[in-house]
DNA sequence: GCAGTGGTACGTTGAATCTCGTAGTACGAA
DNA sequence: TTCGTACTACGAGATTCAACGTACCACTGC
């Protein structure tokens, strides 16, 4: 017999790695790359999480899912889930704390005029 | 008829791209793999060029060409041939009026006690 | 001349990465 | 219940990356 109790549409937590376990080649390699690092910086200017789908990706969705699950695994972003739709959030200041000064020198970093 | 002119065993540049066409995510990708990160740090370490053969990297004399060649590429490094050999250093004061607090951070990043 | 040193360029191989489609789960609304 | 939404997991293909061996070049010393 199972329990009574209705879950609030609560939110449900994924598994996060611990950033102290995380050496900064990871995270680098996971701001390597132009559509990830676009979502860091969209989350960074936004300031609170947002919808996976908000974000205006010009590929499939299973790519995207690709790429914030490569940036979960690397301690970047935190998701969570709330009623049917999954939102991301940016670790700053867990990583702040880990590596000062990095993330605010990649986002504060100008793209030159024709960005290859 | 030739000159006489004895060249000096001139220190000869190489070709470097200009780091206002950089955009941050390549800097990233090549400091994103453990061993050209090593390499970053061994400069940074030194303070001043390194002949490419000090670095007792354990790997074989092409790898490590090619991974020289990626790190001046993305305008991490700088090269000039002086006599027989080949020099590396960081573009340190570039860098860091490009993408200022970049490498600081990175640099000082300590890796976990079980780096993966 | 010849051999050794220090490095590059090229081609190859295996692994990792990126992208996608398909199928499936979980939820909310009609 | 059926539909639509939001997203995941899995598998497959294409591309890129890392590592290497070989061949080669430029220079030094004998």
């Amino acid at each position: 017999m199972s329990t009574h109790v209705r879950r609030a549409p609560a939110k449900k937590a994924l598994p996060h790695p611990d950033l102290r376990e995380i050496p900064v080649h990871l995270v680098l390699r996971a701001l390597g790359e132009p559509l990830r690092l676009g979502i860091v910086r969209s989350l960074a200017r936004a300031g609170r999480p947002m919808n996976c789908s908000s974000f205006g990706l010009s590929v499939s969705k299973s790519t995207s899912t690709y790429h914030f699950k490569v940036l979960r695994e690397s301690g970047v972003i935190s998701q969570f889930e709330e009623g049917t739709s999954r939102y991301s959030e940016l670790r700053e200041t867990e990583l702040e704390q880990r590596f000062p000064g990095l993330l605010t020198a990649i986002l504060a970093a100008e793209e030159p005029a024709a960005a290859e």
